[in-house]
DNA sequence: CGCCTTTGTTCGATCCTCGGCGGAAGTTGG
DNA sequence: CCAACTTCCGCCGAGGATCGAACAAAGGCG
């Protein structure tokens, strides 16, 4: 049955936290007996999931034994799926990356293809970094659109041909892979690489389309039917014309998406045909572009505006290749939250670029297999196995 | 130190929640040994908290003894405050109402004149059913306006003057106080009441102004300064004439709410002040107030569609003064919604009047208090005391 | 009326945790 | 340089808590 609060999971949970590095630490954090905490840690120890470092600096008597993570032995990949791409990042158990690679890769292929290519690129990396397949511990994939997160299944993704109902982790065979939306990770490896203090944070990305990953009391909302965060198709003011692949008018999405920007770009001559071609006027100085994005900003801030008062977070990050030009983007956003939320939730509300830029959704998808390994429950099982 | 799942407290969850009624549902629940689950509970039973009644039915073998939450010796309170109205309901630790009461009472007057009022009328009802002060465990206190939820004190209310940052829980000296805003308890109590299933809901309450509770994996979400849910100033399109009181225009409630509402049908020529005459004029017939009250709805619907895709919620529950005409309401907000939202948020998504009525809020207030009372670490606790 | 099933209690065996003790390893002060 | 002090850590016996077997209680079934 569920063991003690202050069993070997929890003692594990508070040093990879960083929240204690030493026995006395843990002893102080959990209140039980110092023999105890001993024990705990040489059973953590034993199963190669804790090391002892040198001595650390002794504040008066003899010095504490440093403990962190033990980071060898164990392999966690996260794996980033988009419409064009595929990144791959191998991680130690601390989240550090040891290895990573990017390569072309048109999700519409189909499952099979695109998991046979993962699992060459996984071998690849592994071999790299001198790991045996064997210390892969688990498996976190990001994927552009909805999935049930408990079973790893995309649900009616509207951009992934083929990937309906497919039961992604069985492809893996034995290794416990974790599926969610790319957004949904990339939320969280903002949140606990750069926020993670916040305990109600949002993520925008603003790419071809756009959708939001929420953190609520530190973990991931994902909603009744795993669809929470789909906020591109949020209606807008004043854009009743423009209509949308959902088959509404007016959507976020369809007016401040960068493929929305690009569209109403050529139409004015210009020659861009997706976000990242809008990325290059703004860049190159271009001030309809440069005009169409702070518009775009100000559009999205008022969507967001709204879910300020709704949610009341205390971050809000902007991502996606549209935050490449963030400087525009984020003077649009800000100008309508501020002006149009309320001051009780604006007031300690930030509004920031992301930090951890294009390896977002790799590095997030990490950090979600990562922490299933890490939970508690999960490594009572491994200890008293 | 925080002690074993399968504590008394753990126990005493399972009981109050209905998930077992026997030890030996207990001792399958939480895998404890039948002697164990037996000194838990006798230690739960000499404190009063539960109490055995006649045996079961057998299953083939001796039939086991009933357990159940021992509902005499304690008392809790929940008080509902509203603008003009003051209703406190005594209730067992069952949740069953004891005893109620409701009288006028403008919370203008100030803290110490409402709280001595309440402090009166609680009083009053223990006296009606016999129980001393002393049973009083804890009050839950429904305000109308945002709390600082932790410690019990008003943030800004804009119509609560005199309240802004008072203490409420000292004024009762030694009982456990909770303060929260009014439409969270109201949310609480139409979850615990009707939804206890539902892990996502939205209680949206349509008086005056508009509001809405947000219940996220069975749990109130409060957000990072407590005004989570605050949904009336939500800008909606096509009605950028309606200025509101906060400063800006077309916020939702400026355009739906009932005073709103009101205003329009006045300007009509027709005599209504308040949600409560427009109540009035769409059950006496008047195609003009049903008109507006139908509008009303598709307003709400615009919001709560971007909402429901944000959030993805299962139900949605509509509550308030107006909800009395819900029919007419819903209609509205269903028919924006379902038009408005995704079709994976809005499939298993239903929206539904509030079931627990005008006593919503009393109600929830008083959950609030009692499952405050009964959380595990307050009962280990109680017991290990 | 016996036998079976299920429930509940009692009690000794076992396991876990606590905390004191002593040794280890540093700092401080003379 | 050494003694006294502080803090850290392993060892071990004492004290609790939990378990499970045995037994008693209470009803169903043939």
């Amino acid at each position: 049955m569920t063991p003690l609060p202050g069993s070997a999971g929890d003692v594990l949970t508070l040093i990879s936290a960083g929240s204690a590095t030493t026995r006395s630490d843990l002893a102080k954090l959990t209140g039980l007996a110092r023999s105890t905490i001993s024990q705990r840690v040489d059973a953590l120890i034993e199963r190669g999931l804790v090391e002892e470092t040198e001595s650390g600096e002794s504040t008066g008597g003899r010095p504490p034994r440093q403990l962190r993570l033990h980071t060898e032995e164990h392999a966690f990949a996260g794996v980033d799926l988009g419409a064009t791409h595929c990144r791959v990042a191998l991680m130690d158990i601390s989240g550090e990356v040891l290895a990573e690679c990017e390569d072309g890769l048109l999700i519409g292929e189909g499952p099979e293809t695109v998991l046979a290519h993962v699992d060459q690129r996984l071998d690849h990396l592994l071999d790299r970094v001198g790991r045996p397949r064997a210390a892969l511990r688990a498996i976190g994939i990001g994927v552009p659109g909805p999935v049930e997160f408990a079973t790893g299944r995309p649900n009616n993704p509207p951009i992934m041909p083929g990937w309906n109902d497919y039961p992604v982790p069985e492809y893996f065979g034995g290794v416990e892979v974790l599926v969610d939306n790319d957004v949904n990770v990339m939320a969280l490896g903002e949140h606990r690489n750069a926020f993670p203090g916040a305990s109600h944070l949002l993520f925008v990305k603003v790419g071809t389309g756009i959708g939001c990953g929420i953190i609520a009391e530190g973990t991931l909302h994902r909603g009744a039917q795993g669809s929470a965060g789909d906020i591109g198709h949020i209606r807008v003011s004043g854009h009743d014309d423009a209509g949308c692949r959902c088959g509404n008018s007016a959507c976020l999405e369809a007016v401040a998406g960068g493929a929305a920007i690009a569209r109403r770009l050529s139409e004015l001559g210009l020659s861009a045909e997706s976000g990242g071609d809008v990325v290059a006027l703004v860049q190159a100085g271009d001030t309809q572009a440069l005009r169409l994005v702070r518009e775009a900003g100000r559009l999205i801030g008022e969507v967001l505006a709204g879910l300020v008062n709704f949610f009341n977070p205390e971050v809000i990050v902007i991502g996606g290749a549209l935050s490449r030009v963030h400087e525009h983007l984020l003077a649009g956003i800000r100008e309508t939250v501020y002006r149009r939320s309320l001051p009780l939730a604006t007031h300690h509300l930030s509004i920031t670029p992301s930090r951890t830029g294009i390896n977002a959704a790799a590095l997030g998808a990490g950090i979600l297999a990562i922490e299933h390994y890490l939970s508690p429950d999960n490594i009572n099982r491994i200890v008293n196995a």
